[in-house]
DNA sequence: GCCAACGTTGGC
DNA sequence: GCCAACGTTGGC
């Protein structure tokens, strides 16, 4: 029996896949005022996470999915609550959602900054070989979920790892 | 490119 | 509400 992934509510510390294709976290540092709305999250417990967990201030582990390889490559913070995904209604976005309306934007996006390189990369790989980091929701099998939460413990874990120190 | 494991859609 | 068909994610 897993724990279902509510339990592990509330989080301060997250961690947001993105394809380094579509936005990485250089893309992310280079940014006009190194922040970015996280749009285009079109899965609903993803959206719940940013819409009615993520607060101001919370972590976030930036990982690099569909990558060679993929990995976490650096912390991030959020820096604005979720408000409207405005990409859900713009009919020229790979993003559009004709279901969303001004009235009911259905989907919504926090905004994510302040990124801080970790000195050494975390590949997934790395990670599966440390027994701290089991638990770790990014590592279930068939977990596709591009936003989850993280213990305290496995953050505390990874920030060694990168020989990150604050 | 393959494909397992999910999530979503829509007919009934 | 069930569930088959389809679409997506993301490691490999």
């Amino acid at each position: 029996m897993q724990k279902p992934l509510i339990d592990y509510l509330p989080s301060r510390i997250w961690l947001m896949k993105s394809e380094p294709d579509v936005f990485s976290f250089f893309d992310l540092e280079k940014k006009m005022g190194q922040k970015e709305q996280w749009d285009g999250v079109r899965n609903y417990q993803a959206r719940n996470f940013m819409q009615k967990e993520m607060k101001v201030g919370d972590k976030v582990l930036f990982y690099h999915s569909n990558a060679n390889p993929s990995g976490i490559v650096g912390l991030a913070e959020v820096v604005e609550e979720a408000k409207p995904d405005f990409t859900a209604l713009d009919p020229n976005s790979e993003y559009f959602d004709p279901k969303a309306t001004k009235e009911n934007p259905r989907w919504y996006a926090v905004t994510v900054g302040k990124p801080q390189k970790f000195p050494k990369f975390i590949s997934l790989s790395e990670m599966r070989e440390h027994e701290p980091l089991q638990n770790m929701l990014l590592l279930r099998k068939g977990q596709r979920l591009s936003i989850l939460p993280v213990s305290l413990n496995e953050y505390s874990f990874i920030l060694q790892l990168a020989r990150f120190h604050k």
